[in-house]
DNA sequence: TAACCAAAGCTCTTTACCTCA
DNA sequence: TCTGAGGTAAAGAGCTTTGGT
């Protein structure tokens, strides 16, 4: 496989049986690749199957004042002193940012985007995240213009929102992923069950008719292929030597 | 019209940080 | 208090598409 060509990726692991996605497309996205179908029915059912606000992260830390949140800017902060973390050990994360011991984000951003080191992280309050899933709901790419409206709202760079996205599509391709391994996974129990009765069905006919040859029971399906034309093996030598296995083959190759 | 190039955007992978059990 | 696992923001590499020349 090759992980940089989206569709034949893609077509590995969808074609797998489950044929049920939508038709929605992302008419908003340039580029229509398979990644843009998840927005059709499998990723609905997934977004709504998780729990509600689970993108915030295991933070949770917020007091649920989500209004009052966004009101006073961007809850996000950064962690970049041991004096913040026993800031925010002690007092909480609302209150260390009330505090001024953790900056808003948007101010760090825009003001003094060098003043960190290059990995700032940061983890998005409740209402942010809510409202990033609420747009990803809508649409799984962002152009331009979403992309800077939404962070806007968000008081975060067009950057963050892009890097969301980016992150929040992985997230539901993994997802999907197991979605998938599971149901192949009941679906190969469901081919051994199956196999394993038609032969004990086939035991039963054999011993009910004992000299009845074998091939006439035997579903074409079932029966061996030439590897090079795919013709079904002859049914008057089925156990014959390799030699008079495909004896009206006209292919020289066999 | 074809070839080239740069910018933008995407996926995939990895890294770093945070939280929690 | 320490530690490992899990979640996730962010960065980097490499690829594709698009628009300009």
């Amino acid at each position: 496989m090759c992980p940089m060509d989206p569709d034949r990726a893609f077509d590995t692991s969808l074609s797998l049986g489950l044929g049920s996605y939508g038709d929605q497309e992302d008419h908003e996205s340039k580029i229509k690749k398979p990644l843009a179908k998840l927005g059709g029915n499998w990723v609905a059912c997934l977004t709504i199957g998780l729990p509600g606000g689970m993108a915030c992260g295991p933070g949770g830390s917020a007091s649920g004042d989500e209004a009052g949140m966004m009101a006073s800017g961007p809850a996000s902060s950064f962690s970049n002193s041991s004096s913040v973390k026993r800031e925010k050990a002690e007092h909480g994360e609302e209150e260390a940012v009330e505090r001024g011991v953790v900056s808003p984000r948007a101010a760090i951003d825009v003001e003094d985007e060098d003043e960190f080191s290059p990995r700032k992280k940061l983890r998005l309050s409740k209402a942010q995240s809510s409202i990033l899933e609420e747009s990803f709901k809508a649409h799984t790419t962002l152009n331009t213009k979403q992309k800077h409206d939404l962070a806007n709202q968000l008081n975060l760079r067009p950057r963050q929102v892009e890097v969301w996205f980016q992150n929040r599509r992985a997230r539901t391709k993994l997802k999907q992923t197991e979605v998938e391994c599971e149901m192949l996974k009941k679906c190969c129990e469901t081919l051994k069950e199956e196999n394993r009765r038609l032969r004990k069905e086939l035991q039963e006919l054999k011993s009910l008719k004992p000299t009845t040859p074998v091939y006439r029971q035997v579903p074409a399906a079932a029966l061996p292929l030439c590897p090079s034309c795919e013709r079904i093996r002859h049914p008057e030598f089925p156990f014959s030597n390799e030699s008079r296995l495909w004896p009206a083959h006209p292919s020289a190759a066999c």
